[in-house]
DNA sequence: CTGTTAGCGCCTTCAC
DNA sequence: GTGAAGGCGCTAACAG
């Protein structure tokens, strides 16, 4: 079997030109169906299969998406990936991907891979330790479109998907007072992610609606990890004024927090409720079950192509950029119900 | 700023010949270090980037891997990536990804993508559903580097990595037997899959090694699913003769089982032990802790890559399939701690 | 409706 | 050590 057979090779066995051939199986309308069929059919039988580096050099259009994430180790950023790249298929699109490992300069080297490779567009969660961002400013400069999602930056100009952190950090607030806590404390993350700040937010807001007043130490300066739950409650328990609810930024904290009050021995949810925001696959499994705050991750990754998708579309049109905010979803489970 | 520098375009603002650029950029032994120098500094000066369609056309070499998944959904796969994506990384390669959607049609559409993209090579985790393998067969008449990673098929004469089945499901039975539990039970998975089957075989290997008659009503025939668990349990419980632990084909049975067995008042570990498979991140937060068998996703992912970059390098060679099997690790936790 | 021509940007002979 | 020329496979512009 001849393994490289080109439009010329069927052009010679139907004694037609190249180019009618390559008009042909790309449905050009000026091509009688007759044509079409002829040519199709014999490519079918040659089994022959376009190369799409030809295609895109001339055509200067290589219908790569390249997505730079993080890390793929997280089931959060799979899941955006499965959402991207099921309508980057229907749409005809491949998806390159990259992975910076939290760092700027593996970021840079997939932002230069994605140039290098003429990706007609890019789609990036920043990485935690990114401070400089010469490397997106050089992307917008190349014209290249490009969006972020989840781990954004307003200050580039560039559009973006996310979450409303703020609105979910809401809810899950809300929905422990509703449940009758009412002295709810919050183990907050990095206050340099705008996503943790914007919790913070969410959750005094909360407060403030249900006018609970919101007492200082009922923040706890924590991260996204077990240890930080577990520190964080030690922290509360410690208080003269105790809380009776803990929200926590994220369902791993929350996970910490519910670990400790277990081994100290509260009783989680009738003597303190706990809730937590990412759900993550585990908080459902656990005893008692976590309720949580969803974040849409395969919508994200769908509204992140679909955004990126229109960027190309447009590309030239003087755009202004635009924020895509995702509305997330309350999931109740055990940890916050009182009754 | 000029979006679209070649090296043309070096070539003229230095007044050499372009091929002189060629041949400098890519240390070519016959250039001068000055000429090179001045290149270089030129290339950076004027933001050049390579393009890499044009290069890939010229050379026949892409330097791009396929890899073709059912879903990033999972965070087994996840983990593979990262381990194949970083290793291309370090080698230059780029990863273009493919899901199948555990469909044998869009398998079939990745298959065809990658080869229109010409990638140099080719790594594919079955779908469950796909019962032709002509694509395959194709991909391997194209000459084209191919391996399986995980879902694995040995009559093809294709490459693969894989876990060692049989060994994780004997060390998971003796580890229970080890425990003091003698009464043990299986909950399979669909035969027709390999892996599954060899872990029933482990599991049968482990009792006759230990001179454990092995009862046919102790094997189940389940899924992978926290359903199959409890119906297994429930199936155990009804025999007259009961098992006293449960070897569970992967952790989502495994933890059906555990839940079952709660709701039933069964407690584990103390009167019945239960090990599961696939070490998936919930197993280490629930109560009781889960015992399983590590899988070690993101080294099959390393090996795999190794293998495909050696499959492409040895290309054109006569070489015979190979087969690369990983050894499983055993965490023991609480669920099979019987003292 | 189809053929001819001319590159897309790069690399690789073959010259000198 | 460097230059000139040709072509990888495809498509777009211009003819007819």
């Amino acid at each position: 079997m001849k393994t490289k057979i080109t439009i010329s090779d069927i052009a010679k066995e139907l004694g037609i030109a190249p180019a009618t051939v390559s008009r042909a199986l790309s449905n050009h309308p000026e091509i009688s169906a007759a044509t079409k069929k002829k040519v199709k059919a014999v490519a079918e039988r040659m089994n022959y299969s376009p190369n799409k580096m030809a295609s895109s050099l001339r055509s200067g259009k290589t219908k790569l998406i390249g997505v730079l994430i993080p890390t793929a180790e997280h089931l959060f950023f799979g899941s955006v990936i499965h959402g991207i790249s099921n309508l980057a298929s229907q749409q005809g699109y491949d998806v390159l991907i990259y992975q910076s490992n939290e760092s700027e300069e593996f970021e840079k080297k997939g932002i230069k891979t994605f140039i290098n490779a003429r990706v007609d567009g890019i789609l990036v969660s920043i990485s935690k330790n990114t401070t400089d961002y010469s490397h997106f400013e050089l992307v917008k400069e190349k014209n290249i479109p490009i969006a972020f999602f989840d781990r954004t930056n307003d200050n580039l100009g560039i559009s973006s998907v996310s979450i409303d952190d703020y609105l979910g950090a809401y809810l899950a607030t809300e929905s422990l007072i509703k449940s009758r806590y009412n002295r709810i404390a919050h183990i907050s993350g990095p206050q340099h992610s705008k996503a943790f700040a914007e919790r913070v937010r969410g959750y005094q807001a909360a407060l403030h609606q249900y006018n609970i007043p919101f007492d200082n130490n009922f923040i706890y300066n924590g991260d996204i990890s077990i240890e930080a739950g577990r520190k964080g409650v030690q922290h509360f328990l410690n208080l003269e004024n105790k809380p009776d609810a803990i929200f926590a930024v994220e369902d791993f904290t929350a996970l910490g927090a519910l670990k400790e009050l277990k081994e100290i021995g509260v009783k989680v949810p009738e003597e303190f409720g706990i809730i937590g925001f990412c759900n993550d696959l585990f908080g459902e499994h656990i005893t008692p079950s976590l309720s949580t705050v969803d974040q849409k991750t395969v919508q994200m990754g769908e509204e992140a192509f679909n955004l990126i998708y229109e960027l190309i579309s447009k590309k030239g049109e003087k755009t202004n950029s635009q924020k895509r905010v995702l509305t997330p979803t309350l999931i109740l489970r055990e940890s916050s119900k009182k009754n």
